[in-house]
DNA sequence: TGTACATCAGTGAACGCGCGTTCACTGATGTAC
DNA sequence: TGTACATCAGTGAACGCGCGTTCACTGATGTAC
């Protein structure tokens, strides 16, 4: 973040970082790219030497947020292993870990309102993510007999909708609350949802 | 929506339905007040007799949306009764049918940013929503023996929270796609989520 | 090692725009007599 | 029924602001000789 003289150094970083701390505190709306090169010690012109403008600056946040949330959830799976069923709870807490961790990522990704299909590389980035939910989804999916068994991709979306229901609702200062700790209220959620699979025993 | 001349009749109302239109069409970032009071046909200085200004005017939209929201659900409850499950069910589904007929509202209610504790009434109306889903869970709650019946709240937030990722990630076009219709979608996770509670059949 | 030069990241001034908000006003409406 | 008048919903002009974006420029950096 040191500044040299007349030459940024590592302009189109920084430029990325104050937009995330920006996007954190004011969400998506108070974000202005002018404040943004501001923040970076720079002129507002000199974004358009890396970005094509403030949109595509979000889109790259975004980009970068799914990297990182794709790596902390594979990093959480094969901890797990070999077991499908701790793989997949030690991803769930990870999504949640993730929004807590990095909100300003969180937000450009799922309340920026940019499209995930903007860019190939976004969608490539968000597509790992959801890859690697939809494998410890599939895994653990094997220990259902087939005849009850839910399509993992199906199994997958429930998981990561009433993990970012939890997220959104529960887990933001502004909003509802609850008198529940997001964490407990997503673990005591997917536990009971994979009891319904058979994949817990029904007694407590 | 006549204009009568140089008094417009039911202005305040007006505003209000115009501001739902932009944010459905724009989301909460691309309405303005100026646009509003254009499509109301009014100056925007008049916007200023019925509101405070931009922020009062979203929170009224989202508090009107937290009432037929809440009257929505009631209404739903009821008619699922006597049965515990049938009025849980109908709650649940009446949740994303909101959603989907009224997107402005629910943009207003959960993605605009305005707190839900903006003002009394604003509270009151969000409230008495929490609560009808509150109420069908509880109900529902009385069917699993007490030792293993997690508190009312907590089934009620775990069922919001599912409800509410559903719409945010698979109910509107931009963002992630699933193969499955959010309406199956949410069906089938709260039927395994209620399996999990032991509150439906464990076989197929 | 020193000099000439090409590169290109950043400057700073300027733009047009639409925003939210204010203000003194105007004229339609409704009521009292 | 007709007139005088109070009310107050809307006007329209004006404001200051910060935005995103453009442009010709400048000067630091790195490289070729």
């Amino acid at each position: 973040m040191t500044k040299r003289g007349y030459h940024h150094g590592n302009l189109r970083q920084a430029l990325i970082d104050a937009a995330l701390t920006l996007i954190e505190e004011k969400g998506p709306t108070g974000f202005t790219l002018s404040e943004a090169a501001k923040q970076a010690g720079v002129t507002p012109a000199a974004v358009y030497r890396h970005f094509e403008g403030r949109e595509d600056l979000i889109a790259e946040a975004a980009r970068q947020g799914f990297e990182m949330f794709a790596d902390l959830m594979q990093h959480a799976y094969d901890k797990g292993q070999p077991s499908a069923l701790a793989a997949f709870e030690a991803t769930g807490r990870a999504y949640l870990a993730f929004a807590r961790k990095h909100p300003g990522h969180y937000i450009s990704m799922f309340e920026s309102g940019i499209s995930v299909n903007r860019t190939p590389e976004l969608a490539a980035a968000a597509n790992r993510a959801k890859a690697v939910l939809e494998k410890a989804a599939a895994d653990l999916s094997k220990h259902i007999p087939p005849e009850k068994r839910p399509p993992a991709t199906m199994f997958s979306a429930h998981i990561w909708a009433m993990s970012h229901g939890v997220v959104e609702l529960y887990a933001r200062n502004a909003g509802t609350t609850s008198p529940f700790a997001p964490e407990d209220l997503l673990e005591t959620g997917i536990g009971i949802y994979l009891r319904g699979l058979g994949l817990l025993e029904p007694d407590q």
